[in-house]
DNA sequence: TTTTATCAATTGAGTAGTAAAGTGATAGTA
DNA sequence: TACTATCACTTTACTACTCAATTGATAAAA
C-alpha cells in the first residue's frame, strides 16, 4: 500500500497519543471549569510571573495574537491580572488563579502519572523521557533556525 | 517550587514536541497549499475510501461536526467527492486529491524521517516507537471505556 | 520640532476543534 | 395510517490557533 519509515511511524504514534490525551485531558479538566489551553497558560504564568505577554507567548509557543485573546478571557474570569507599565503589560495570577492552578495541578499530576504507570515500568518511563527530551529539544532548535 | 513525577514530565515533553512539530508541519505544508488537519483527513480517506463520514470522524478522532465542515472545504477545493447513497455520504478522493496526497506524502515522509534521524539512532528510534505504541494503545483503550 | 522607527499589544479574517440542537429520511410499531 | 425512534449529517455557538494589518506610545534622527 504505502511505504513508511520508522521515523514517520513514530511521528504518527506521537500525534495519535497527543490527540487522544488532549481529549482525555479536556474531559478531565472540565470538572474544574477550565480548558487544557487555559491550564497551560496559567501554569506558565505561575512559574514565570510577573511576565510580559510576548515572553509568555514564546514560553507557551503560541502566537502573540493568540495569547492576547486568551489573556483577555482569563482576565475576565478573574484568574490573572495585567498591569500596564508603559507599553508592557505585566501578567500575574490573582489569588483566585493561584488557588485554581494549585487545585488543578495536584489532580492533573495524579492523572498523568497514573496513566503512565498503568502501561510502562519505571525503567521504560526513564528511557521514554530521555528519548522524548532529545527529540523535543531538537524540534525546538529546528524552530529557532 | 513545584513537584513533578516522571509521568508528568513525559507528558509535558510530548505535549511540547507535538506543539512544535505542528508548527513545523504547518510551515512545511504551506508550500503545498494545505494544512496539517487537511492532510490528515486526506490521508485517512486515501486509506479507507470509500468511507462514510461518521466512520472517518472516528478514524481521525474528530467530532462529526468537525468532519462535516472540513469535508465541505475539501470538496470545494476539489480534493474529495461525496456520493449520497440513501442517508449515507460515501467519501472518496478525486484524481486531484489522489495526486495531492501522493505528492505531499513523499515530502512529508522525508521531512519526518530526517528530523528523527538527525537526533536519534536507529536503535533509539526502535525503542521510542515501541514505548510510544504502548502508551498510545493505552490511551486509546482509556478513551473507549 | 517634526518625522520616522520600533515595539508591545490588539484586531480581523480564516481554519479547526468541541458540544448540543436541528434536519430529513426511513424503519418499526400502535 | 399515523406516531415515534433512529440514524447520518449539518448547523450554531463557542474556544483556540494562525498570519497579517493596525494602534498607540516612546525613542531616535532629520
Amino acid at each position: 500500500m504505502r511505504k513508511s519509515t520508522l521515523g514517520s511511524l513514530i511521528w504518527l504514534r506521537i500525534a495519535r497519543f497527543t490527540h487522544q490525551s488532549n481529549l482525555l485531558s479536556n474531559e478531565f479538566l472540565k470538572q474544574f471549569g477550565i480548558t487544557t489551553a487555559q491550564f497551560d497558560i496559567l501554569n506558565q504564568v505561575s512559574i514565570y510571573q510577573p511576565v510580559m505577554q510576548s515572553e509568555l507567548a514564546a514560553k507557551a509557543t503560541v502566537s502573540e495574537g493568540g495569547i492576547s485573546r486568551m489573556l483577555t478571557r482569563l482576565e475576565q474570569e478573574g484568574y490573572i491580572q495585567r498591569k500596564q507599565d508603559w507599553k508592557t503589560k505585566w501578567i500575574s495570577l490573582t489569588s483566585k488563579g493561584e488557588r485554581k492552578i494549585q487545585e488543578v495541578f495536584e489532580h492533573q499530576l495524579a492523572f498523568q502519572t497514573s496513566i503512565l504507570n498503568e502501561c510502562l515500568t519505571e525503567n521504560e518511563q526513564k528511557t521514554l523521557y530521555k528519548l522524548m527530551t532529545k527529540l523535543q529539544k531538537h524540534t525546538e532548535y529546528k524552530l529557532e533556525e
